[in-house]
RNA sequence: GGCUCGGUAGCUCAGUUGGUAGAGCAGAGGACUGAAAAUCCUUGUGUCGCCGGUUCGAUCCCGGCCUGAGCCA
């Protein structure tokens, strides 16, 4: 089937790979607009530490699911999904390409492919089995829904947690209810390729300009008016600063700390995305503009 | 100059009553459907500071040397 005017554009890559300027740019090329799919972008506040894109590197493109919900407040991929969709939809109807840009795999992933979570979220029932250990957990979770159970590692106390409130909600094994569709031919799935040591570099370097750009006052801020155990500042680099300024460690550890999260949050990532067969990698701008005409010209 | 405690994996350290050694962190790889920048899994050979001695055998005991920290002069 064709969805000749609904084309989707994907754009992610692990993080300081370059997606902002690159999609901008492609953008403002193609006539498209942008829609967030980071989930650190989308609280308010946090700008510096996230990579959200300032006002200038918009360069006049809207951007959309940015600056979503206060730090203190709970996000989840099932908002994500219901907002992207919703904005797909308007940007449609504007005859404008939606480009889909962040890092976050499991929220592009649950756009692009159709995901339909089980069961909802049931905080005091979460907080109940808290109590007890992974393995007990795990267990019960066997006993009632081995076939999930095989899916999780015993040891993961969080998705063991998740398994059994589904099952709980819905009487229903979590596995059996989870659905997955093939990549639709709407959308182009593109990410930037980058290797490793360059990355690291770039990485590293972004870190000290967002020092100098005022970081340390930005978690100051935060810090002050939503608390430390606010969601967002599990974030890297709001976590490490914060400690800082706790005087728990030096300012020399909190920004190793920083630049090692980056790291290993860009090595997740590219995990993520190398299992993808789907994903068309893209080394430049020449290279991405390539693979858009040849995706638009089939459609 | 003397005394004391150290020198073991990239880092911090454990350990071997003598049979060539292991954790955490880092690094690398992987999983991932309502916390995903989360949560979890796999992966550890290194002249055990250097040179000698004792011993069948030394990283471990003994001697010397180098080196770090502290204390006393």
């Amino acid at each position: 089937m064709k969805s000749l005017n609904k084309p989707i554009i994907v754009i992610t890559g692990p993080t300081a790979s370059g997606k902002t300027a690159l999609a901008v740019a492609l953008a403002g090329k193609y006539g498209g607009e942008v829609i967030n799919a980071d989930s650190r972008s989308i609280y308010k506040k946090m700008n510096l530490g996230t990579g959200k894109p300032t006002i200038e590197e918009m360069n006049g493109i809207p951007h959309h699911l940015f600056d979503l919900v206060a730090p203190d407040e709970s996000f989840s991929l099932v908002e994500f999904q219901a907002k992207a969709k919703d904005k797909l939809t308007e940007i449609w109807k504007q005859g404008k390409i939606p480009f889909v840009v962040g890092g976050t795999g499991l929220y592009i992933d649950s756009l692009i492919y159709n995901f339909s979570p089980a069961g909802k979220l049931d905080e005091a029932y979460r907080g109940m089995l808290e109590g007890q250990s992974a393995e007990e957990l795990y267990e019960i979770l066997k006993k009632n829904d081995p076939e999930t159970a095989i899916t999780i590692d015993p040891r993961n106390k969080r998705r063991t947690i998740r398994a059994l409130e589904v099952l709980e909600q819905t009487g229903k094994g979590k596995v059996v209810q989870e659905s997955r569709d093939p990549l639709p031919d709407n959308v182009l799935y593109l990410a930037i390729s980058v290797d490793r040591a360059t990355l690291y570099n770039k990485l590293n370097k972004r870190v000290e300009t967002w020092l100098s750009a005022g970081f340390e006052k930005e978690v100051e801020n935060l810090n002050a008016e939503y608390g430390s155990d606010a969601p967002g500042m599990s974030g890297i680099g709001y976590k490490q600063f914060t400690r800082f300024l706790r005087g728990e460690i030096s300012r020399d550890e909190a920004i190793e700390k920083f630049k090692q999260g980056d790291r290993n949050l860009a090595k997740k990532q590219l995990t993520w995305f190398r299992r993808n067969p789907d994903i068309l990698w893209v080394d430049s701008m020449p290279a991405a503009e390539k693979a858009i005409n040849n995706f638009l010209a089939s459609h």
